[in-house]
DNA sequence: TATGAATGAGCGTTCATTCAT
DNA sequence: CATGAATGAACGCTCATTCAT
């Protein structure tokens, strides 16, 4: 009574992560142009079960892009009330590199803008990262200027900037995120140019 | 009369300039699915001329490349030996980004890495950074810890980073391209946790 | 416990029903592109359930058509003795249409054309009007060259007629059988210039 | 210069026409669900060629219904004011019922519905067919209780009820047209049981 | 040289059908 | 018996590319 249906929904909700995993790896290798049947093929299984699991293309990726933010803003929860507002936000930052695991992916989030699951989400991981840069800049970690949209934006970057590589070293988005980060660091900051964006 | 053959270069010339132009719009605005046949139809002509001119949709866009490899190895030309190497390399970074600005195009790069021409140009463009980065460096205008290879690959970051944004603002990327200038000052730098990767 | 099997029974012979329902409902909504899906949905059941009560789609539509022909049959039994043959006829054809009135499912008719069941249920159908055609015209209701074979396929076309309708009136059909009842009359009949058909 | 580029239009009508004929014969042997690819494949073209000269499927359906209509109306042209009004509403119904080669493909009058061409010559044809219908009343020739939408609609009637056999003589139809048109002449006419229909 | 009609592989998606649970 | 996950063939449609004119 306590699990009735479970047996079958156990094999269903395995080829389920593998989709979402086969497509992320199809997609980090042939961009937005990556077909269903190679994710299929990768998983797998045949072709239909892709749309079992999700009713279009456009849904697996919003899929994907879910699972990225929901992971985001379950990072931040672990963050937000850190010792070190500094160190929060750099650690911050460097899970949200990682999690991609070398994914430059970073396409499909525009590819699902329109996605309201993804949409609601961003709003939450944006209120999360709002909530660490503030303390990080009342702690005088980062310098004043710096909003939390500008951090937002520059999340990706890191991972973009290595996806330019052929092999990249697994960590070597570690490398720019400190340059980036020393960047939105306090000392040494030149006046900014433009005024800080908002988002939709 | 007199040069019977030169009005229809004349057009071909300038129906190649027509399709590179209207190339460009159509991959900035519709991304690396943009067709062919809009292509054409932007420039006025019949999809047949587009294969005329370039002999696949590969051969474009890798025209499309080394058009701006061109321009911006042209550019450092004239900054290799400015006043101030400093400046001499913001100004390039600038310059870069200005470029992209109007269409962001930088997947197009990744499309057209296995092109040979792009692929020279890609080498005489980076040797010219190699050339701009030293200089900065010896002048104690950038960090020590910060190859041409760093440069190389962070160049694009700012359009890419503004690019997440709906309506950016058209001089947004100017903001991140301080930030990061302001990471490769050596005020305040801290240590980089990976080796520079290299070139292939 | 004195008939363990019997409500698995009564709920099969339920879904059975519910499903030809369901079905009739469908194919009448969305012509014979109507899903399997859809059926069972409409009728409460899994998809697999459809095809343990029908082996295909083509056996469940058979089903259905081999019902209306039951049910024709059955009429032609009530009226195969009355006492105004000619009025006996009418009331047949007007049987016939009202049944197909709600739900136009002419076409299942041949959809299932290849069906035994069917063939068979048809052949006694036809038998049936072969004996109501017969005693009309002997009774002079009808005119002389006209045949069961020719009543046979005119039954269905005052449903038909007003399918072309986008909302007809739910008794509009009536005005056609009229019409066209009047046709099989002797008076002002005119020669015909095709010799009768035969059924194969 | 009076035909200048009319070659290349050559071939491409002759598809053109050669598409509209195969896929009327598709639609006759498998109805609603012939496929664009058997169309092609009888058509003895590719499939991408259907798509050149038809925007998409329904659009191939409202040319194939266009075509139809458009032969009808002028076929009324002709019939206007001839000498004999219900000689030439017989003659019209007898052209309209032959026109369709005994195809019947009256379900894809249904499928076009929306179609704005296909909604604009339906306009034009009722409105000859009224007229005809007009004078045939005028004279005598048809009962005074029938209306020119239910000629409209029963004019589909002949080819419809012969298609329910398997292999109709060619001119069967001509039987059930002449049984019907009798239905329609005043002699033995017997009340209709339901008001006339309004088209939408 | 320029055109645009034709091609056919490939795409996202649907759906009747099967079968492990 | 019923379920619903999985299958894979087929569909309508797109598009880079070819080639007769």
């Amino acid at each position: 009574m306590s699990s009735p249906d479970r047996p079958l929904r156990t094999d269903a909700a395995r080829n389920r992560e593998l989709l979402l995993a086969a497509a992320e790896e199809e997609f980090a290798e042939h961009g937005p142009s990556a077909s269903v049947a190679a994710i299929a093929r990768r998983a797998g299984v045949a072709k239909g079960t892709v749309f079992r699991h999700f009713a279009t293309k456009e849904d697996l990726i919003a899929s994907i892009v879910s699972g990225h933010l929901t992971i985001l803003t379950a990072g931040i929860a672990r963050l937000a009330d850190a010792a070190d507002p500094g160190e929060a936000l750099l650690e911050f930052l460097t899970v949200a590199a990682d999690q991609r695991q070398q994914h430059d992916v970073d396409f499909l989030w525009t590819l699902s803008e329109g996605d309201p699951r993804v949409t609601e989400l961003r709003d939450q991981l944006y209120a999360g990262i709002e909530l660490l840069v503030d303390r990080a800049r009342a702690a005088g970690a980062i310098r004043s200027d710096v909003t939390s949209t500008d951090v937002f934006l520059l999340m990706c970057a890191p991972v973009h900037v290595v996806a330019n590589l052929p092999n990249p070293a697994p960590e070597l988005w570690k490398r720019y995120l400190a340059i980036i980060f020393d960047g939105l660091r306090p000392e040494g900051a030149s006046p900014l140019p433009q005024p800080a964006p908002t988002l939709p």
